[in-house]
DNA sequence: AACTTATATGAACATATATTCATATATTGA
DNA sequence: TCAATATATGAATATATGTTCATATAAGTT
């Protein structure tokens, strides 16, 4: 009842956002995201900083990659990866401050 | 390099923050949700309105409920439901607009 | 070319998750 | 109390997902 501007979602929608947030839904990813708001990093870096080992930064950056939600630019053998969607960074910064006053 | 600003992540601030977007992470529950933003509606409601089993209705219900993102008010036999968490239907239609152009 | 460092990849595994079916519970009305 | 309707629940199953290990690729250096 009461349902105006109620619309369906559509398929591709539907996709676009149940993926975008399953992106945010992972400890390892929202900890690499966040890192990855304050600067540019290298998977080892990534890794150190998260004591993580370098194939799970690597699989998921991989991950995110895909979503276009990080990008990198190499120097040598080294990759540094920095955000590439300011509205998702922008959603889980968001998120976090509210989940911290809890 | 050029951290400043960065705060890591306790636990419990990542559990919140995960589960919040696990939550939006699967297309059953977006389309409850998107649905239950433009009012109340009774499970049975619900799953005519999605095409979903009952069953599928109120497992996903049950898992909403528990994290405050909807709540309910028994008529009856029947239980009416509706959001619970302005914030994270905020997030969520803003997301869906975000998808929908393009 | 061989060696080193950085990163990516694939397979294997364990775990988590969504849906379905069958059934239980709860409320109302006769 | 019995029947009818609305909702919840538990078990089973299939699928998805995250991490680890071992190894491959790629670039730079000597």
């Amino acid at each position: 009842m009461m349902d105006q501007r109620y619309e369906p979602l559509d398929e591709e929608t539907l996709f676009i956002v149940s993926q975008t947030f399953k992106a945010l839904s992972d400890p390892t990813r929202i900890r690499i995201l966040h890192l990855l708001s304050s600067g540019e990093f290298s998977v080892t870096e990534i890794a150190n900083r998260l004591s993580l080992l370098q194939s799970t930064v690597s699989h998921q950056l991989r991950f995110l990659k895909n979503l276009r939600l990080v990008k990198y630019r190499r120097e040598g053998t080294t990759l540094y990866y920095s955000h590439d969607d300011e509205h998702v960074l922008h959603i889980l910064e968001q998120t976090i401050r509210h989940a911290r006053d809890h």
